[in-house]
DNA sequence: GTCTATAAATAGATAGAC
DNA sequence: GTCTATCTATTTATAGAC
């Protein structure tokens, strides 16, 4: 049912996490659903173009799951924690692969590639709905906890990937969650854009 | 003086900060510093051979780099302030490239690369030195809180290179020095590996 | 839409003259 | 130690038959 051009997405989206980017080649993406390199610029001219349609497609998926966590979690608090908890859920492939919109940010940064923007898109999708969710607990600096969040979860998943060990992983998110549970009441005399988070 | 070796490993690390060590070639090395690639076989064998240079080139700095700080800081807590500073005295490199140990690993890790625990060591080495620290500070715990602030460092680095926002780097930066402070003295309600570090 | 064949560029790596 | 020349494999990308 799944069109050539919808596989070859899929595909270059599994590869391009597993081995990053630049690694990745026409040529692997063809052999693993059985096409021809020809038949491949049929449907997409550059690799950049197969970059953009993976970004987007990531970046779609992401909306569909922020929206599943609102239908999940009516409050704030819990759905705060299932974004501390995608690090558990994810934990073998972010002990292989890293976080997928960490590692790809990073190494389009690198590359100076111009869809950078568009792949860090993502963390800003995950820092908008965070920041929505610190305003609903009552929080005037919800956009400093979001990033603040964010980037706690980015070295998480660093560590992880590099170190690989889901005992750190376990210890950090255990503390993730009870630096939330202590934010959760209206802000009191924490703000952590001048303060202790 | 300093032998073609040693220019190409200088070479070599600095490309690969900047470029990844997927994307730098023997070419672009050998172009940067004016010799043949030829040449350059006369002096390492391999790609992986430069990498291994690199990465050891690199952990003697850091070994240096922490020396440094020792003698600079006598007290346990100004040292670790010393670590969290590197985010502000490297300022401008992470934005525009990241942190040079997070990013190799994660693409070493990406690639199943062999000299991955080699470039991990790197961690290894903050995280012993920091763990010394906290020990020195009278934490038990200590190796739990120096694993957690690298992870702090690392993913305020990540954000920093993804987003290129200064304000954010001074918010973490401020809110680390704070967290260390109110950790300085001997442990008192605060255990990082199960409460609110 | 899919294929084979091939172009054009670049990669890592080697041989041998100087 | 440094160079030029070359090999071999792989890359992105194109042309054209079916």
């Amino acid at each position: 049912m799944s069109s050539t051009r919808t596989r070859i997405t899929e595909e270059a989206d599994a590869l391009i996490y597993r081995m990053g980017f630049a690694t990745t080649s026409f040529g692997d993406i063809a052999d693993e659903i059985g096409i021809s390199r020809g038949n491949f610029y049929h449907h997409f001219k550059t690799k950049d173009a197969i970059l953009a349609a993976v970004i987007e497609r990531r970046l779609a998926a992401t909306r569909a799951l922020l929206t599943l966590w609102e239908s999940e979690a009516p409050d704030p608090a819990g759905r705060i924690g299932r974004f501390i908890d995608i690090l558990r859920t994810n934990r073998s492939k972010i002990m292989q692969d890293g976080c997928p919109v960490g590692t790809l940010c990073s190494e389009l940064a690198k590359l100076d590639h111009p869809l950078l923007d568009q792949a860090a898109e993502a963390f800003t999708l995950f820092r908008v709905w965070l920041s929505a969710q610190f305003s609903a607990l009552g929080h005037p600096d919800a956009d400093c906890l979001a990033l603040h969040l964010l980037a706690r979860t980015q070295g998480i998943a660093v560590l992880l990937h590099s170190f690989r060990d889901p005992a750190f992983l376990e210890r950090e998110c255990a503390t993730l969650h009870h630096w939330c549970d202590t934010l959760a009441p209206p802000p009191r005399e924490n703000t952590a854009c001048s303060s202790s988070p």
